[in-house]
DNA sequence: TAAATAAAAGATATTTAGGTCTTTTATTCT
DNA sequence: AGAATAAAAGACCTAAATATCTTTTATTTA
């Protein structure tokens, strides 16, 4: 459903957005080391984030990637928006053209309950939403089950 | 989600369910041409879910395919597992290896609804369920909006 | 049994997603 | 100002999905 490209980048904001400051940034190679990640390949999803001022960076000595109060309340779907676009939540099941509200398809109905709780899901979620859940104990990078 | 492979499986199925019979199989060709999708690639498409004995076929003059009553009543994930696999209904949304249900990732309990529905969606689902509401009037091929 | 037909199978090409490597630019610190 | 640092940018490579083309096999009919 999400590509790779914007599951490292919901990964990586949230790694960052918990572990990182102003006064402390994490390095490229520090999340992808982390996040088990190919260094250049998520340095150009960070690349469009930044771009699109989800997350924000500095240049040279000391610096590196940080989230800013804003960016930590980014939901995730904006995400979704940069890296895949939003074609999932508007595209017919079936992938016809001729599919629509008022003449739909015959998977239509059933399939958009699930399409649009998704949106729905996407766009209520902030990345604040999710550090919280990780600092209560949820699965994450490091965040190792205990028995 | 479903990859284009998939949609025009399903798409293909259920046009050949709706209108080939033992008597009067359909060609590869005339498939192809009312989906308006690639002759070869449909014919690579079919070639695996006839394998799989989800579609029948002939070959030779008079040949082509066709569904048995039992086809018409496969479910719509046995064709989406042959084509695309099921790794979307059991992965973590945001790809983590040490996501489960016990050990859950931060958005694994809200993801989980809408995935679990898309399965349970899919599974119900049979191929002579979406052929029923194409007669009952709903969008597929030439099957144009009335005004 | 030979010719015609149509799917199956195989080989190859194209496009897109995913990933790597190198050079450039901005920033900091000495 | 010059060296060091770290992200940005650009060029390039690889693998998988998508698509096309050619040959083979099975079947029918004359």
């Amino acid at each position: 459903m999400l590509s790779k490209s914007c599951v490292y980048a919901l990964r990586s904001i949230v790694y960052i957005g918990h572990h990182a400051t102003v006064e402390h940034k994490l390095g490229i190679k520090e999340i992808a080391d982390e996040l088990d990640l190919p260094v250049h390949f998520l340095s150009k999803i960070l690349q469009r984030l930044v771009k699109h001022n989800i997350v924000q960076s500095v240049k040279g000595p000391h610096g590196g990637f940080f989230l800013n109060d804003k960016s930590k309340e980014t939901n995730l779907l904006s995400i979704i928006d940069v890296i895949d676009g939003l074609a999932f939540f508007t595209n017919c099941g079936l992938g016809l053209k001729e599919c629509s509200e008022t003449h739909p398809c015959p998977l239509h109905d059933d399939f958009k309950i699930y399409r649009d709780g998704l949106y729905f899901l996407f766009s209520e979620k902030k990345i604040s939403d999710l550090i919280t859940k990780i600092e209560a104990g949820n699965a994450f990078i490091r965040n190792l089950p205990q028995y």
